[in-house]
DNA sequence: ATTTTTTTCTCGACAGTCGAGAAATTAACT
DNA sequence: AGTTAATTTCTCGACTGTCGAGAAAAAAAT
């Protein structure tokens, strides 16, 4: 209620209404734009005649006429817009994908990280020059990127560019814009990963028309634990955040945690974790910087055939989470959890302890068993995520400059 | 993103913003109402007409010219254009108020709550014949009535018309909304009491220009635990909400708390958990159903005096309540908690505990302790709260219809 | 009386949306 | 081949909104 409200801004509004629909339902007619959102038929012309004249969107090639009647022109992004860089950063390697203003991958290569811990400067260093390298692949001038987006697992300051606290970088803090600023004129934006899983869920249920979706949380089971909730705005916005879900407080005074704080979430939840108490080693040993997946299946294996120390570790994760979750939803309201990450796997194992730390609590008492899914697909969702609030930014942003300096770039040309 | 914009919503919202200039400073003129919204002259010429003719506002009596030049009109809310009844309900009394549409209290009762539980249907039979009451005896129309304000301790459901759980009447559901159609064409909202807290203390920060305000969390200490946090949103709106932070599970498997489960925070915190330590009862003893202040009183004296029962009773309910609010830090960001409600008087018992059960999570090892207030005036902000969030809404809903059927009924009148 | 100062009101310009109908374009029909 | 029907896109005039500039109002100072 702090700011007044004019004519532009409706501009702006509507505009941005316009490129969400292209977004969320691909190339569009001028008919079907109108209908979904609701504009006039003549203001949706003004619009796309704005937006067209501003080289931000096309007609796209007619294709085979479907019916009599004038023909449909559709209208989609200009692919070379713009381009967004997408940077995802796991334990052992980091993804580097250049995305088109239409959304379409273009080009993707992988590097893995060593593991033996090389410091915050060479990683800086490696991810500078890849960025470089993937511009340069495409032949793309730096100032044709609209935006580098950024993930890790950690815990990311407001600002939204600078990582606070990772698993893997711990507390050498990163600060993406700075560093990256000399070289590249793009927005750059840093998210926690599974905040980015969290937004693609919420997406997803949005576009599932009977699901009356008012919250949600993902949660990323792994070597370290992540949490992203996702809530709707009133307006039709979502709000996400990204809480420090892993290093919540379980046991006061508890299990000793990576992140050098005792009786953390993580500390009996991480994959980490598991290993030790399934070997019964004591829980202030410092823990693994890094657990192989085929350790843990094993324990698993072993804990399927009924190994009751093995089934043990399992159960006290679960409880962890559980116990968790439960004060989650005292301090939201309640919502479905979709579990994902590498360690969902085991969910079989899990879901005793969860379900039974879930139960002790007095939320889940009044409101019952809040809603428990399983996602397989953490690497897709997380794409999507980056994809999905990239592109809300990036075209947002736009529309703020159609009809002043673009307008006036096009005269010149 | 979900609804377009028009010339009308700009009007809305520009009407909304001069309205909510006017709670904030009092009576103003034109010129200064230009100056709050940035609107220009012309524009407010036009609200305030259109707010005039529709009877929501009107010219106040000139005061004496300061200066020279022509002197000012100020505007002001007509007093009668409608009425706000609050109704705050705690655990020994019941307190009905009555406001007219400037802000203004008219009247105010309270009525003594028997402490043997006589159940839901007499409470509401004594509340609708209060209500009727408080009407009568400044001669109101019912219609004249625009919104019913309840407040109580407990959880509310989304709708902000039921309560599903309270202290007061437990699992006995009160969808007030329903109780009170008949009767009364007002709005009817329901909100936590300590989420009123919330938003009054939000407000107060927004106003005070210098501070940087982006979150704050009010912690109510009593024979129940409240907790209300307020966030500010982008577009300059408030987001509130009331965690169920009182019933969060501490110690899984814990102390015997009043809601029927184990190990929540009130079952350490609240008076009669303290009560409980202090006499070293077994902890699933069924609590009291009440707790004469004087008793705590007692106990506070001995602790202070180095009665090492009566000091543990009050280390122990601060370090379920650090160790509650490092979980909240966990799941939200860094934010000043103020503590406020009866429980106050014992802040220098409770703070070392708390202070050590906030000290060993990950989240203030990383982002240092929270800024810990006191406030003393907890049923002024109650109300302040009822206020602010009463008006705001009637003052959205109001000027949905200036300029389609109102100024019809002004024509016809 | 006249001037100065301050505030409020009014007018024309400009930006935006909308409904209705004109123009365009193709398929179907005679 | 020419005409008609169907469908989509474009255009025009009406309406609502905000704004800047300057006119009008009203009191104090000269």
């Amino acid at each position: 209620m702090l700011a007044k409200s004019s004519t532009e801004l409706v501009r702006q509004k509507n505009s941005a209404l316009v490129l969400s629909a292209l977004r969320r339902h691909g190339p569009l007619a001028h008919t079907e734009l109108s209908d979904f959102t609701k504009l006039s038929s003549a203001t949706v012309s003004v619009i796309t005649a704005d937006l067209e004249r501003a080289q931000i969107i096309e007609k796209a090639e007619q294709q085979a006429a479907s019916g009599r009647g004038r023909p449909r022109v559709l209208f989609s992004q200009r692919r070379d817009f713009g381009y967004l860089i997408i940077v995802v950063i796991s334990s052992d390697a980091v993804q580097y994908s250049l995305v088109d203003y239409a959304g379409r991958l273009i080009d993707r290569f992988s590097e893995e990280r060593p593991q033996e811990v090389s410091g915050v400067g060479p990683f800086i260093a490696a991810m500078r020059d890849a960025l470089r390298r993937i511009a340069a692949r495409s032949q793309l001038d730096h100032d044709k990127v609209l935006m580098i987006s950024i993930s890790s697992k950690g815990l990311v300051d407001n600002s939204e560019t600078v990582l606070r606290w990772s698993p893997i970088f711990g507390r050498d803090e990163i600060d993406f814009a700075a560093v990256l600023a000399d070289e590249w004129p793009a927005k750059i934006m840093l998210g926690n990963e599974t905040l980015l899983v969290a937004a693609a869920l919420g997406r997803q249920e949005e576009n599932n028309k009977d699901s009356d979706f008012r919250a949600m949380a993902a949660l990323s089971l792994g070597h370290s634990i992540g949490l992203g909730i996702v809530r709707r705005e009133e307006g039709g916005g979502h709000q996400v955040s990204a809480p420090n879900f892993g290093h919540m407080m379980h046991v006061p005074g508890g299990a000793l945690c990576r992140c050098g704080a005792r009786g953390c979430i993580e500390a009996y939840a991480g994959f980490y974790a598991m290993l030790r108490t399934a070997f019964d080693v004591p829980l202030d040993t410092i823990p693994a910087k890094f657990v192989p997946i085929a350790e843990l299946d094993k324990i698993a294996v072993s804990a399927r055939n009924g190994g009751r120390r093995n089934v043990l570790a399992f159960r006290q994760a679960g409880l962890a989470l559980g116990n968790g979750l439960s004060r989650v939803l005292s301090l939201h309201e309640r919502m479905p959890i979709v579990i994902t990450g590498p360690g969902v796997r085991y969910y079989d194992l899990l879901i005793e302890g969860i379900t039974e730390g879930l139960a002790e609590s007095h939320v889940v008492r009044m409101e019952g068993m809040p809603e428990l899914r399983v996602a397989l697909d953490e690497s897709t969702l997380v794409f999507d995520g980056h994809i999905n609030r990239a592109f809300s930014i990036i075209d947002n942003d736009i529309v703020k400059r159609v009809g002043s300096s673009i307008e006036l770039r096009a005269q010149a040309g």
